[in-house]
DNA sequence: CTTTCACGAATGAATGTTCATTTCACTTAT
DNA sequence: ATAAGTGAAATGAACATTCATTCGTGAAAG
């Protein structure tokens, strides 16, 4: 995709373009979660990261390179967020609420992450390795829905339409909270976790 | 109005019954619910509507004209299908169930409608109106809730809490379908209604 | 009955603007 | 000096919108 080492002298290494990229992304995901991918603009992007529109190029080949690439850092993170050191060994309803807090930190630390992923999840600028982490990404959880299944403490469901009805039902109060109606609250947050769960359970 | 509008160049004499702007709003409709505000252009609408780009004007004074036009039109059409008729007097229980099903049967009925009012209503396009109309559709099911609530019947959160995890919930739902994970069989739409009052249920 | 006329509706090429992307002259570090 | 990185401006394409023109129709005139 971007930076290739095919028809450039060979690139020496007393750079640091880690930062700079970075900086891109962060810019790039204010302005494409609250405007979307169309509405925004390249320039506006670039100054956003302090750097001429120009620059940008050096980092990522087109608009759509930068999409793709802060699609995945934010899936990744996000996955991350959510399953990294989880206690598989935990029970299920315990399990089940550290899965819920862990949506709630991650939009209440990176609600603009939480919004750029939902928006753009079926952009037809998603190129195929975005599409196959996103469906990657999945499996952990509905294997976790089908582990409470088999213990009969979740309904025996499609786990997809397990997954969908919670995250969804988590999404409609991130939608709430940010069009000002409501207050995410931790005891609403407690409150809903239990609405969630009583969704589910067998 | 006009009475004899056979006026169209060649082929067409056998136009959409009332009017050339329904069509307008027609073609509308599946290139913003799926392309988007921005990713979507005027002489693109015009010709799914089979007329000229100009010509589009002479029924809407811009882009931004048409898409608060179409987003009134489209929300009107949900909160009339959502509670015309409603059984005001029935059961909490079935008031919510026929509700539910209702969303179901729009859905199934309008998917691009859905996807269309979910995908702008935070759009920064949206006149005063548009939000206007927005804020005043919630009220009648925040009544809904707070009757039910009064009776004990549902759980004592915010009433826009309860909306917002039951219609995310269902939200949910149909973006899987649509992401072709899931399908939205009546038997499955059924579990989930169930699975939605045990989420709210006192 | 046929031709002419008037006028609103419809057209699509033209307009000015904005965009994504490229180019190039300049800086900075070696 | 040289190589690499940078920003400002240039470029060409695409956009929303406009407008001079055409078209189709019913009425009027012959």
């Amino acid at each position: 995709m971007n930076i290739h080492s095919l028809a450039v002298p060979s690139p020496v290494s007393q750079r640091e373009p880690g930062d700079r990229a970075e900086a891109i992304l962060d810019a790039a995901l204010g302005l494409f979660a609250s405007q979307g991918y169309h509405g925004t603009t390249v320039p506006e992007v670039a100054q956003r990261a302090k750097l001429a529109a120009g620059t940008l190029y050096r980092y990522f080949d087109s608009k759509e390179a930068l999409v793709n690439a802060l699609f995945r850092r934010e899936k990744r993170r996000f996955m991350l967020a959510l399953l990294d050191g989880v206690a598989v060994d935990a029970p299920h309803r315990e399990q089940f609420r550290a899965l819920w807090f862990r949506l709630a930190r991650f939009y209440e630390e990176h609600p603009q992450s939480t919004q750029f992923l939902e928006l753009h999840l079926h952009g037809p600028y998603l190129d195929d390795e975005s599409r196959a982490l996103e469906l990657q990404s999945l499996e952990p959880v509905v294997l976790y829905v089908q582990s409470a299944q088999a213990q009969q403490v979740i309904k025996p469901l499609d786990p997809k339409a397990v997954i969908a009805l919670v995250y969804g039902a988590f999404l409609g109060l991130t939608k709430a909270q940010m069009a000002g109606q409501l207050v995410l609250t931790p005891a609403l947050l407690a409150e809903a976790e239990a609405c969630a769960w009583e969704a589910v359970r067998r």
